[in-house]
DNA sequence: CATAAATATTTGTATGCACAAGTAATGTAT
DNA sequence: ATACATTACTTGTGCATACAAATATTTATG
């Protein structure tokens, strides 16, 4: 459905604008589609994001900046994420004994396993994606890397 | 940059997947540009939305629904929303006669010229986006229109 | 006409986020 | 060695958001 009748607006100015409105838009809807699904799961969009990047060193361990340099949303406050991954069993935490002013965050196997039942049903997730064919979505992520320079 | 690089991941498992990171890092990148812009105004991103709808049938009134159906960020409190363009001055807000349960909302003066404001600062943030010529914003556009179905 | 259903908005609450200030450990310069 | 700056993480606070329940008004039904 075009952006103009989704906001109920005649016509946008001009093609950046329209493109800024679409994409703030079409986040909301992305949003839809996926919180609920990390929620059925017993997670949120963002503690997921955390453990994908600790498996990713798994069994090494990986420190706060690291953590926060790596996920997609850079505002999070990692603290409070792990202290909740934490608190659910997904993942320990340990002062680093080379710097102590690093943690170590590594992965349990009760974190592993959550992630492997993410994985077994992402692809549920990415079918609300199937409305654009592969040589799109491919060409769309592209010219969001250009957008954002 | 691409956003394997952005989120320093190899490479992602499917293009689809790879399009949803990319609308969610996206989505962060364009509120980095987005808030500043209207917080230098006095708004947030969803009150200037707000103010937007009132113009758009100034000098009738919109009523609540009217305006959730129309914005941007459909799970906005709108209540709450045009709480804080009262206190402001840029709306107001009576009891609709003909049906007492809906509260019809009008643009002020002060709203009017505060929208001018914006408008005549748009296209300070409207360059951000210029990576993208009007043709590729354009194609972005329709495929984002075309994911949503 | 009384009652139930539907509509439109409001309020409560728990959670999340943004931003700023705080603490603790380490590095650097004199 | 001491003082200052930097780094890495933590905490506090106010504000925003999500979701559910509550209120008030109107419409529909027997």
């Amino acid at each position: 459905m075009r952006i103009e009748d989704e906001i109920h607006q005649k016509e946008f100015t001009d093609d950046y604008r329209r493109l800024l409105v679409n994409l703030l838009f079409t986040n909301n809807w992305v949003n839809q589609q996926v919180m609920p699904f990390f929620k059925r799961l017993g997670l949120t969009l963002q503690q997921h994001n955390v453990l994908a990047i600790l498996r990713g060193q798994h069994p090494e361990p990986v420190c706060f900046g690291d953590i926060q340099n790596r996920m997609v949303d850079r505002n999070s406050n990692v603290t409070r994420l792990i202290d909740k991954l934490i608190e659910k069993g997904f993942a320990t935490r340990d002062i680093c004994q080379a710097n102590r002013r690093m943690i170590e965050v590594r992965l349990t196997e009760k974190g592993m396993k959550k992630l492997q039942e993410v994985d077994d049903r992402f692809p549920e997730l990415l079918e609300h994606f199937h409305n654009l064919s592969q040589e799109e979505a491919l060409l769309v992520s592209n010219k969001l890397d250009k957008l954002r320079g």
